[in-house]
DNA sequence: CGGGTTTGATAGGCATGTCCTATCGAAAGT
DNA sequence: ACTTTCGATAGGACATGCCTATCAAACCCG
């Protein structure tokens, strides 16, 4: 049953049958089966049928719903078996912001050290994969916005207050002071794509001030970012975190950006799942300690 | 595997292999060899073993919580995609403490007119078992005191506020005005079972005002208490809701008991299982709109 | 419009799992 | 010491799960 349940979440986020079938590790057929049997155990069309994948029914929609729930427990409880068996370990998958990427390593630093046996997979997503990927249980948490665009039924540790730079070349001529968000009317910028929320927040202020963006160079990484400001008169827009990194050489240079003083709080999301996980419970607790807000 | 678990929490509720498995439907080598491969499965002991049951293991009775959490969302998926198919169908599982068994007939009778394809199963139990019951899925709801004792993790919806009368054959000295929780202290009295709660209540309000409660008569059921007071002397202490019923004739009569004016609130618990099954939203939902109290 | 491709359903066969009956051995009760 | 109770084990019938191979329908594209 359960599996079959797995297979039906697979299938609800492939919409292919095949696809489906390949990320569970079956064929093409054995999951089709499973998916027939759970539609007669169910008593209920779970599936638009037809020659290829039509999307769910209304009941396939309502059932995908409590299919996270059991599918979701159950790996929990298998985790928390191990957890009693071996202690804490195993794997915790982090999905996360561009923006926020460097904050993860004081996260995993403060975590492995009290927990060595727990390693870490970071991805790089978008906020909105982020809320997906954690209601189809392909991560354990995210870092993410908290407090600008709706989040759903999950739990949240605020972590910090991201605030922004203005991040040019050394010597660029606007970084002799602060720069008012009113002054980037003309200044040419790289800009993470719109699909990233941070980007979406830029555009918001930039908006409020009644300024259009138009960046030279869009990039779904601030690497890409940073190295276009490295070799050309281009400037962008970081959250001090994300910038800090950068600006160990003399060759970048960051000037605080005002009117407004803009703040965004980033933090830990986790399925709301009760009682907690031991490792989710502690990974919880951790960056509760490492908040820099109350 | 939900199979198994269902077979672990028949186990952890039996305490008993044998009674278990024919809780179950299976034979006792079945049940026997399910527990052996959810150990196997999840990699820990979850039964202490022995030539005999000796309880759960720390990690049986952490996993029991998951168990139940998992059992009852698969039976929820069930019992929803069966009502996406019939409508609201099916059986309503109820446990009610005594003294609130009058009042069922006011929920059935609201709930039954709108969805008459819904069969009510009605127990009489005391709220401890009520509880229990509910943690083991063998109720989908029950009715008991919402304000005495600690509840757990469930939904509740206040119904109204219980008030206590004396209840005594017509003719009886008492009878003539209010009565003082304080004048109780030598009138022979027939009462529930301590194991009752409203017993326990109604031994609570006679401490406060000094009185030592021994009744000539305990029993668990009201009927037999009033059937005590129509063929005797004895006086007993009802709700209001409770005692209305049999004070349709002329042989009875009830006073208030005052001195304080005791009230304990009545209503419904069902398990907190999000999202809430149809009937169960259903029947919260009536519940709140009969409700007396805010 | 017709051949090739994609997509999901179906058929047949093998391996695994599940559940039964019968029986055993240890512990508890008498 | 004898009996009873309780859970584990053994062996066999049956069901389920998953695979490969193949099919039919719809789609795509020149």
């Amino acid at each position: 049953m359960i599996d079959k349940l797995e297979m039906f979440i697979a299938l609800a986020r492939e919409e292919h049958f095949g696809r489906a079938a390949l990320a569970q590790g079956v064929t093409q057929p054995t999951l089709s089966a499973a998916i027939k049997q759970l539609e007669d155990q169910l008593g209920v069309m779970l599936v638009w049928r037809g020659s290829r994948y039509q999307g769910l029914t209304p009941e396939g929609q309502r059932a995908l719903i409590w299919a996270r729930q059991i599918v979701g427990d159950a790996r929990t409880l298998r985790q928390e078996m191990r957890v009693a068996r071996e202690g804490l370990s195993g794997d915790l998958r982090l999905a996360v912001i561009p923006t926020a990427l460097t904050v993860v390593s004081e996260i995993t630093a403060d975590f492995g050290e009290r927990h060595p046996n727990v390693r870490f997979s970071v991805q790089s997503k978008t906020s909105t994969q982020i809320l997906s990927d954690l209601d189809n249980l392909e991560i354990d948490a995210g870092l993410t916005y908290l407090d600008n665009e709706p989040l759903g039924r999950v739990t949240t540790v605020p972590l910090y207050a991201e605030r922004y730079v203005l991040v040019a070349k050394a010597g660029h001529p606007l970084l002799s002071g602060p720069v008012k968000w009113g002054d980037l009317g003309d200044v040419p910028l790289c800009l993470l794509t719109p699909d990233m929320q941070n980007r979406r927040i830029i555009n918001q202020h930039l908006v409020e001030v009644g300024v259009e963006a138009i960046p030279r160079i869009e990039a779904s990484s601030i690497i890409v970012l940073v190295s276009h400001v490295v070799r050309s008169n281009l400037a962008t827009i970081l959250p001090v975190r994300a910038a800090e990194i950068f600006l160990k050489g003399d060759d970048l240079g960051s000037v605080p950006l005002i009117k407004p003083d803009a703040s965004h709080v980033v933090g830990l999301v986790a399925p709301h799942r009760e009682p907690f996980t031991p490792v989710l419970a502690s990974l919880l607790d951790r960056a509760r300690a490492l908040s820099e807000i109350a």
